[in-house]
DNA sequence: GTGTCATATGACAAGGTTGTCACATTGTTT
DNA sequence: AAACAATGTGACAACCTTGTCATATGACAC
């Protein structure tokens, strides 16, 4: 939570603050990201940053909470059958990140590095928000009793290989940076993780 | 490539330089490993590190390849049938995998952060050395001209998939340690992959 | 003992980081 | 205008990092 001073600031000046950070944000991970680098991207003085925030984690935090805002007024809208089976939603949810990661590049950029950093603090965060993710592991225990998917397979590790094949495609993304690539690569790996690749 | 004076010390002190290296390399990643630390372990002054090594890189450079002799002269021995399916050579990798992180834990842990790291220096590194996962590609190409393998499926995908597993489990275990995990986990993770997770 | 050479040392410079604080500059209210 | 509050500022201390270098210490030869 940001001081009362911050919020008293003019709109423009909040808005330079806070572009100055996800930008420092996307650039490096949360514990090599400098406070140096932001106030003189914003263009204010060291003093005032911290009339601003208590330090680096609240800033992180402020930053985390204004992207999830906007990430949720977009998120809502959408809509899908009830009925709906476990890929599909996934392929929606894959389509949602890929039109979110076309928006706001460096939101998801930041929270690449976010699941890379291992620092305390970023450790403290990550076991402390709910998973997007469990919600479909839900789905998928649901698809199981509907008789869509074999009842024997372990959920958490169908879940965990849609996760990191996610981290994955966005890490080399942000290297090679084609956006398209990644949903054909994700129907492949539906139909992989559908029929198995073995011959009969 | 240390100098020709670190060699010239006494194996103890080789040795000593080494471990710490080692250690703080497992500790924390390329990247933040900091000097001081090591010459502190190592309890030789910062000076004399100098004379030994050119900089972090080159220590860095000749703890992998020290590492690397070790593995070789383990993993040379295991010996398995030349027409051996994808998944038994996979599954006698991970045993070796296994196995090899009992045996030196850190030297895994190593391997790992510097997955994790995106530095320069890194880069250049991983992407110069040959992959063991190439090795397994090549196999999966075979078993599907054998019959095997559906002859449609994305190699690669499916290599990254084993990849992204395999460093997701490392890294799982090295937040709670339970070795004996690994092993049912990438059973069910081959079944998985194998027959699919769909019902007919 | 003296000379020479290899090795050991830690202070040092130069760069980075964070957080603080006395002070300057605005703005507002009386 | 004068007083008071709110905000802006950059120098500063304290703590890191790396790489260098003049000097000290040891060892071995003559």
């Amino acid at each position: 939570m940001p001081t009362e001073t911050f919020f008293n600031l003019s709109e423009a000046k909040q808005k330079r603050i806070f572009e100055a950070a996800v930008k420092e944000f996307a650039a490096r991970r949360y514990s090599e990201a400098s406070i140096n680098q932001i106030v003189k991207e914003a263009q204010i003085s060291r003093g005032s940053f911290y009339q601003y925030f208590n330090g680096k984690e609240d800033l992180y935090l402020y930053v985390l909470t204004e992207i999830g805002k906007e990430k949720m007024a977009i998120a809502l809208p959408r809509q899908l059958p009830e009925d709906a089976d476990f890929f599909s939603v996934y392929l929606s949810m894959v389509r949602d990140i890929v039109a979110w990661t076309r928006k706001r590049p460096l939101y998801t950029r930041i929270g690449m590095l976010m699941e890379l950093d291992d620092s305390e603090f970023i450790a403290k965060l990550t076991s402390r928000f709910p998973d997007t993710w469990a919600g479909l592991r839900a789905l998928l225990e649901r698809d199981k009793k509907l008789g869509r998917i074999r009842p024997d397979v372990n959920s958490d590790l169908v879940i965990q290989i849609l996760y990191n094949q996610n981290l994955h495609f966005q890490k080399t993304l942000f290297r090679q940076g084609n956006l398209d690539d990644m949903l054909p690569q994700v129907e492949e790996l539906i139909k992989v993780l559908k029929e198995g690749i073995a011959l009969v």
